[in-house]
DNA sequence: GTGAATGTTAACAG
DNA sequence: CCTGTTAACATTCA
């Protein structure tokens, strides 16, 4: 599940454990986890598809890629890559890749490219996405420096809002779609975190992994060229300058 | 049994 | 050395 709005809502299910004290901590991901045992788990925050414990001197970066899943208070039979366990509850992460970054989150982030921060920059990330002119929108949208948070849903949603083919070059397009672009992004990726937050689930979609369009055109689907992943767009409804 | 899936990065080729 | 492509990783579900 993890693009950026599927991480916010995870980090909802673990407040809970912020203030609390660590009793111990580890996994066959996670070295020298003992450092954090006894220390108080300040806050738990995101930056984009990062999940971050914050402790005093260091946090714990985990990041789901494709399989992960963090569960609380439950267990599967396999190994834990991390996990935290306190006096009441515990959180699981298996099949997570994880980081200890020394000193602050702020040292290491950015947080005006996350697509669901409350200091995200429209202007900025027109800035960063004008700097890659010869990129294609499909891959500038999922290029975490730029577009924070991003998956493959968002993605083809917002290019579908936006009415922009995905082979677009960012150079040919005129500045005002662009912003469109960053504002559907934006929208886009709020009304995923707002459905997960009422129902738990996210499932509505225009284009992805559709045939036919809300409006009812054809949906074309097609790999992209770089990586090879699945692109879902309408050939009538999106421009291709 | 097969293939595909919400991701990233090390390794490699040119 | 830089740039772009491929491989690898690991699991679950249809």
């Amino acid at each position: 599940m993890p693009e950026a709005p599927a991480i916010l809502y995870l980090r909802d299910q673990l407040l809970p454990f912020k203030g609390k004290i660590v009793k111990h901590a580890g996994g066959y991901n996670v070295p020298g986890a003992q450092r954090f045992h006894h220390k108080k788990l300040l806050d738990v925050c995101t930056w984009g598809k990062h999940l971050l414990f914050v402790f005093k001197d260091a946090t714990i970066k985990v990041h789901l890629m494709l399989f992960g899943r963090v569960v609380v208070n439950d267990r599967s039979n396999v190994n834990r890559a991390f996990f935290l366990e306190f006096a009441s509850g515990e959180i699981n992460g298996y099949l997570v890749k994880v980081a200890i970054l020394e000193g602050k989150p702020e040292a290491h982030y950015d947080w005006r490219t996350d697509i669901l921060h409350h200091t995200f920059s429209a202007s900025y990330v027109m800035e960063k996405m004008m700097e890659r002119p010869s990129m294609m929108l499909a891959d500038v949208l999922m290029d975490q420096s730029v577009f924070t948070g991003v998956g493959n849903k968002i993605r083809n949603e917002a290019l579908y809002a936006a009415g922009l083919h995905p082979f677009n070059l960012v150079s040919a397009v005129p500045e005002r779609k662009l912003k469109h672009l960053v504002a559907a992004v934006r929208k886009t990726a709020a009304a995923f975190y707002k459905d997960l937050s009422r129902t738990g689930v996210h499932n509505k979609f225009s284009v992805y992994k559709k045939e036919y369009t809300p409006t009812g055109s054809a949906v074309t689907q097609k790999k992209l060229p770089k990586g090879g992943r699945k692109i879902y767009f309408s050939e009538h409804e999106q421009e291709l300058f």
